[in-house]
RNA sequence: GGCCCGGUGGCGGAAUUGGUAGACGCACAACACUUAAAAUGUUGCGCCUAACAGGCAUGUGGGUUCGAGUCCCACCCGGGCCACCA
């Protein structure tokens, strides 16, 4: 029997022995295998039932093959694989490949080398080197993303989200990067350079496909509660969510002396009859007053009748936000030259009705105001239709509509309907919402210019500051789409034009983020703070951005430090209108007492903390958390509670050629259809330039355009595009459970048996895109009926760097990576393993020692040479329990039991090498290795089997098979003993583990002087221990001469006595 | 600028979550074995001090407590993510 550690032979024996018996296989082809659930060990940590899914990030094989870093958090979950599975788990540990990508495709400008191929021998690499590392994965349910068999069901959810309305297809400025010839997602642009290649990124103007994760982003939000991930990741997921609550406020732009009239303007002679019905629109009661239609040639009367049902209990709010949100659209149909009237005649009880269609197209919105007649000659208003929502409101019930441009049918509400009007106000502010909610032009617009009343809305977190508005500020964007340049002055109207159009030259070519400068032009427009009626004025500045919030800005230069700036370069008034209360006396900075005395010439950080309300007219004193609440009481009309999200939809479309091909077809007319369910998968062809061109690399290819024509016909396109890789790797493990499965995207039986998953390993760089579109998708294909959870990752923990020798990142670049190969060959894949393990907490980037790898290499050859030693000489040798070992090996066990589920690995094998130590010592003292029996040799080694399962393995048969030896007389050879990895974890001795003598510090004043050591079972005894430690003598020397004045024993742990 | 994570011997890191700081390993030193080296084993190893005894020590400064690496306040340093987000 060999005395020296032969890694190498132990591990490659082994590994051809478990390939061999299929030892970690859990499933069989597609089928789900049942494996019984032991008794022993059952549940320690509890709560996580039988089945256990281990899932490791999905990883890209990139050409250079396994790092170190990848070793170690793959050791992490083979470890917890190979402890809950001799826990009696019944464990499902897959591995598969994220295989489409980047890298490939670059590789194959450069090289011509397809994809596939240089894939293919990436997957090989990896695969030889995990199986080295004797990484138990169960290798039947192996995936590939670029498989045909994977991402025909990426096609497939693909036709699902557009059954659903949820893909869909956008124009508008994307990223665009000119070296990798590529769209690329506002996350891969750092700094404004590509993350990739580094190159400036341009803005260009495409159409993209689009999935509709804001659908889902309030659950996104709440579903966090569901699981177990380390806070900071849940923080991130929510701050890319991006959920802001506060304000939409009101500004009603006022045009000056000087504005231009447009000559055309339809009313001209009813000028002062609509200016009239606006005013009293904004500020007065409305009923009795008509409307002239140039259209219909008759007024319009807004009746009494028709003020009745708008009128509920809360006079004050909904009757003011009714006006306020129905009017202006009523109005603009009313008034826009361009929208269609139809008349029609038709039976209302009986009697003939006439009714006039109104009908416009308001941002892709169908709006249609029918107003029919009640007696002769007059008219009367009758309903509000607006076409393209996804939900109404009849009487007082919800309904869904469907999406927009799926039903040609009309829909709406009925705003009229007397009953919708019944109860509370809870229905108004939610009719309120809805109308908000669809976005219109300005009623100002074009050839109407009412005098009055452009409404800016202007969202913000801090309403409490609404008096404090010295200005406003509109972004480029959203000046020009409210046409407002039609309403500056002349002698601005030049340079207001010149700043918008650089502000949009700026966007396109890039937006230089070092660049802080506040510019910004006066427009010479003023805007009316709803509050106190204090016209302020109107700037156009690109600080604020087009796409956040409202698009406008009310400038509090007071309280928010971007508007402070503003203000002090343009020279507006600073209005303090929060008052804090002061700490100390207020003397300044003198004691530090932080008194806070409001400066205007020096921005301070604390303007911008919540205090009191001051200059707020009736509003002062109060809170500013309340100063919401009793605003909206007073101003509903132009206040109302708002809330914004920075998550946007995600762009999934790549012109990439080394992805899966969305799912598409155009017919003649560029119109799109879903490819049918039935020519899944839709297969990205062969015959394909590489080529960058700066078009998708598809359309090189004939095949596809060939195979479109042949199942479509004449004159249809393919989509040439690919989707993003993020795409792949959202549902992957879903898959999983049934990869092999050709009808079906994951076998209902095996998801149901398996998901959600219980673990999941995966870096940190991958926390916010990856996690949020995988929640995204698991929640739409519950919806769809296919799955019966919320979340998909139920307990999540992160693997931190592994850094190089030289305490930075490895990178090919700084030539600090280390290849896993190399320390396998010298030390095994058990020293590597082991030493992974030790270096540190799993989550702590570390840096990689060489030095350090011999001290594991040491222990298990120890291990190694102890074990030997004891199996040749156990025969002849009188067993004699060594009490202390004894102790030791069950404190261990112990340990090692509750540190390996919370991932404390590293102090997991501190504790087996105390226990080796206190072993060797032991024999040492006993002069030979007779100091345990082989039920304790065995118990050690399969604690140490996770983290080292070759040689544990070898250990263990050696043990094993000599046991068996002596009871059946039979060659060694023919002996089968059962492997290490699926026998059952030992359990410890409780009272064994216990301490017996427990030593007890004794503290004088805080500082340890002595200490007494008592029996375990004497640890209650108070009174005794505490004299027993006034006696101990370097204790008595700090007494001498002193008064105990306090006294205090906390058991087990410390006397503490204080003395004067 | 915002948010997050860290800061403990020469190094990687322990510390039952408020109870004897430095487990375990590396490196280092001495010794043993050896002609010698490697390997292996034994012993030592936070700093100050000749030493006993003691004193000082967990980034800095305060605080709470019988007792603080751990809790609170202020600050310094390093790393990561986001960034004109109203």
């Amino acid at each position: 029997m060999p005395q020296i550690y032969n890694h190498t032979k132990i591990e490659e024996k082994w590994l051809q022995h478990w390939e061999e018996n299929k030892l970690f296989l859990q499933t069989e082809g597609q089928k789900v295998k049942d494996i019984k659930d032991k008794v022993n060990g059952e549940a320690r940590e509890g709560a996580l039932g039988y089945k256990m899914y281990l899932l490791f990030a999905f990883a890209y094989p990139s050409g250079q093959g396994l790092h170190v870093g990848h070793v170690e958090s793959k050791t992490a979950l083979d470890i917890l694989a190979r402890y809950y599975r001799m826990n009696g788990k019944n464990v499902f540990f897959p591995v598969g490949w994220d295989a489409f990508g980047l890298p490939a495709e670059n590789y194959a400008i450069k090289t011509s080398v397809p994809p596939v191929e240089t894939t293919k021998n990436a997957i090989n690499t990896f695969r030889r080197q995990i199986k080295r590392l004797g990484i138990s994965y169960d290798w039947a349910n192996e995936l590939a993303t670029c498989h045909p068999g994977y991402y025909k069901w990426t096609q497939w959810l693909f036709l699902q989200l557009y059954k659903a309305g949820l893909a869909y297809q956008d124009t508008g400025m994307v990223n665009w990067c000119p070296s990798c010839q590529t769209v690329l997602a506002n996350e891969q642009v750092v700094d404004g350079v590509c993350e990739r290649c580094e190159a400036q990124v341009i803005q260009k103007e495409m159409k993209q496909w689009f999935f509709k994760i804001t659908d889902y982003k309030d659950e996104l939000i709440s579903g966090l509660d569901q699981v177990d991930w380390p806070e900071p990741t849940k923080r991130q997921q929510l701050n890319w969510i991006g959920k802001k609550q506060g304000a939409e406020v009101d500004f009603i732009i006022e045009a000056p002396q000087d504005v231009r009239f447009n000559t055309n303007f339809l009313f001209d002679e009813n000028y002062t009859e609509v200016f009239k019905a606006v005013r009293q629109f904004y500020f007065q009661e409305l009923s009795g007053t008509s409307v002239y239609s140039p259209v219909l040639d008759d007024n319009i009367s807004f009746t009494r009748a028709f003020w009745d049902h708008c009128i509920c209990q809360d006079r004050k709010q909904s009757q003011l936000l009714y006006r306020l949100y129905s009017l202006p659209k009523i109005f603009e149909l009313f008034y826009a030259e361009n929208s269609k009237v139809f008349h029609k005649v038709g039976n209302d009880q009986k009697k003939r009705v006439e009714f006039w269609i109104w009908e416009k197209e308001i941002e892709g919105v169908q709006a249609q105001v029918v107003v029919r007649s009640i007696n002769k000659g007059a008219k009367h208003l009758y309903s509000l239709v607006w076409k393209g929502m996804t939900e109404a409101y009849q009487s007082n019930k919800k309904i869904e509509l469907s999406p927009a441009g799926q039903s040609q049918q009309r829909q709406g509400i009925n705003t009229l309907q007397p009953d919708y009007f019944d109860d509370s106000i809870q229905k108004f502010l939610i009719l309120s919402r809805i109308l908000t909610q669809i976005k219109l032009k300005n009623i100002a617009q074009n050839e109407i210019d009412w005098g009055v009343g452009t409404r800016v809305s202007c969202f913000t977190t801090r309403p409490d500051t609404v008096f404090g508005v010295t200005f406003v500020v509109i972004s480029p964007e959203k000046f020009k789409q409210l046409n407002l340049v039609k309403q500056v002055p002349e002698k601005r109207c030049g340079q207001v034009e010149q700043y918008i159009n650089q502000a949009f030259k700026k966007t396109e070519e890039e937006r230089q983020i070092g660049e802080r400068d506040k510019t910004g032009v006066d427009t010479g427009l003023k805007a009316i703070n709803p509050v106190n009626g204090q016209a302020v004025p109107v700037y156009v500045a690109d600080y604020v951005l087009g796409g956040v919030g409202t698009g406008a800005v009310m400038g509090v230069p007071a309280h928010d430090e971007r508007d402070f700036v503003f203000a002090k370069k343009h020279k507006l008034e600073i209005k303090p209108v929060i008052a804090w209360e002061k700490k100390g006396g207020g003397c300044g900075d003198c004691c530090g007492c932080g008194g806070k005395i409001y400066d205007i010439n020096i921005w301070q950080n604390f303007y911008g903390d919540y205090g009191q309300l001051v200059n707020s007219g009736q509003f002062n004193g109060l809170k500013s958390e309340d100063a919401l609440a009793a605003l909206v009481e007073e101003f509903a009309y132009v206040i109302r509670p708002a809330t914004t999200y920075k998550l946007r939809d995600w762009l999934i479309s790549r012109q990439r050629y080394w992805g899966t091909p969305i799912p598409i077809v155009y017919d003649p007319g560029g119109k799109p259809h879903p490819v049918k369910e039935e020519h899944l998968p839709w297969e990205l062809p062969t015959d394909v330039d590489f080529k960058p061109t700066g078009e998708s690399p598809l359309k090189s290819s004939k095949q596809l355009k060939a195979r479109t024509e042949k199942l479509y016909g004449k004159g249809w396109t393919p989509e040439y595009d690919t989707m993003d890789t993020f795409v792949d790797s959202s549902w992957y493990y879903l898959r999983y459970v049934s990869s092999r499965d050709k009808s079906v995207f994951s076998d209902s039986t095996a998801l149901k048996k398996w998901l959600p998953v219980d673990f999941y390993m995966i870096g940190p760089e991958h926390i916010v895109l990856h996690l949020l579109y995988s929640r995204f998708f698991t929640k739409f294909l519950r919806d769809q009926g296919y799955l019966n959870f919320d979340e998909p990752f139920m307990k999540m923990r992160h693997q931190g760097m592994i850094l190089g020798p030289d305490g930075k990142k490895m990178s090919k670049s700084r030539g600090n990576v280390i290849s896993p190969d190399d320390v396998v060959e010298k030390f095994g894949a058990d020293t590597l393993r082991m030493y992974e393990m030790f270096m540190g907490p799993i989550e702590a980037d570390k840096p990689w020692d060489i030095s350090a790898v011999s001290g594991n290499y040491r222990f298990l050859s120890r291990v190694y040479r102890l074990v030997q030693t004891w199996s040749t000489m156990s025969n002849d040798l009188e067993i004699s329990i060594h009490e202390g070992l004894q102790r030791k090996l069950h404190q261990t066990i112990k340990k090692v039991s509750h540190d390996i589920p919370v991932l404390k690995f590293n102090t997991a094998i501190a504790a087996m090498m105390e226990l080796v130590n206190v072993w060797e010592a032991a024999i040492r003292e006993a002069g030979n290795a007779g100091v345990m029996n082989q039920a304790d040799i065995l118990a050690f080694i399969k604690i140490l089997a996770p983290f080292a399962p070759f040689i544990t393995e070898e250990l263990y048969q050696e043990v094993a098979k000599k046991q068996v030896k002596k009871q059946v007389k039979k060659p060694v050879e023919q002996i089968k003993i059962k492997s290490i990895h699926l026998d059952a974890w030992p359990d410890w001795d409780e009272d064994l583990a216990l301490e017996q003598q427990v030593s007890i510090a004794v503290q004088i004043n805080g500082k340890v002087r002595g200490e007494v050591v008592m029996a375990h079972d004497q640890l209650d005894n108070q009174k005794m221990i505490l004299a027993a430690a006034k006696k101990v003598e370097t204790v008595q020397a700090h007494l001498a001469g002193k008064k105990i004045v306090k006294e205090i024993y906390v058991p087990g742990k410390i006397v503490s006595l204080v003395v004067n």
